[in-house]
DNA sequence: ATTCTACTTTACGTTTACGTAAACTGGCCC
DNA sequence: GGGCCAGTTTACGTAAACGTAAAGTAGAAT
């Protein structure tokens, strides 16, 4: 069986992603296409690169990380020794992604508390005086 | 009682900012400091829009957002229709902040099924015949 | 032969929130 | 009158991930 092959468009379609981003990838090194004279020619593994690659933005990598990343499959090492490595970054990632979650809750529950403090001056408005702004900004910050 | 005054170092120190990330919150009209010849001179006012400032960011507006909010309060129009307005982009960004979130946890499963598969290639390593890097790639693109 | 489409390269532009350097000023201490 | 600290302005630099011209080429279709 003859390998697949694809134009730069095909992946493009296929992905979602402009041209120019796919070129960007190649030069950020994440792929390294053949060449038909001057036009790309994408073979199953660079597809496969780059489906690594969008997947690894899903993950929140950066662009040069991915690139680590897939050259560690290049080097072709102790297979062990990689598997371990890759464990590793994982579990940074994951704690890093856990971190981001945490401080998202935590911007939430302000953010709730503070549409709480926003509502019962609304409802609270007619009963009280009337407060210049720049009162209200000074309850809003005063927690 | 006369009102309590700041240089910019007192509120650097205060809030753990750089006074050039004072200067440039100054730049993007989020404080307006008094003058004592070329020194900058902070009041309360202007604390209090510093303090909320770091509110916002910590909830991820960006600061021509926060500006804009700070601004509504100058602009003295009906506070009524000011703090549904602010309700309102508060609700929006309380929706982003849920899709970020959701974002994440859509990571983090993803990234608990790839640490998996990599501790079953570990674990299952000597069972089965080694496989090529590249078959390695291959096997954690498929899903 | 001309037009069209897809592709190419080079290179500057964009966004956000500052960092950093340079060069200067003003006041206080001794 | 020298040093030092805090402050000032101007302005270029940074990071990430592309976007966006500009200008050209190869190959196919008409």
């Amino acid at each position: 069986m003859t390998e697949a092959t694809y134009t730069i468009s095909d992946l493009a379609r296929e992905f979602g992603l402009t041209t120019r981003a796919i070129r960007f990838y190649e030069d950020q090194g994440l792929l390294s296409p053949a060449r038909a004279g001057r036009n790309r020619v994408y073979g199953n593994r660079d597809r496969v690169r780059l489906k690594l690659t969008l997947r690894g933005k899903r993950l929140g990598f950066s662009l040069s990380e991915i690139k680590e990343l897939l050259d560690m499959y290049d080097a072709a090492g102790d297979e062990k020794a990689q598997l371990e490595r890759f464990l590793e970054v994982l579990k940074v990632r994951r704690t890093i992604l856990e971190q981001q979650r945490e401080d998202i809750e935590g911007a939430l529950a302000e953010i709730r508390d503070f549409e709480k403090q926003c509502q019962d001056m609304l409802e609270g408005r007619r009963a009280r005086a009337a407060k210049k702004p720049i009162e209200v900004l000074r309850d809003l910050a005063k927690n």
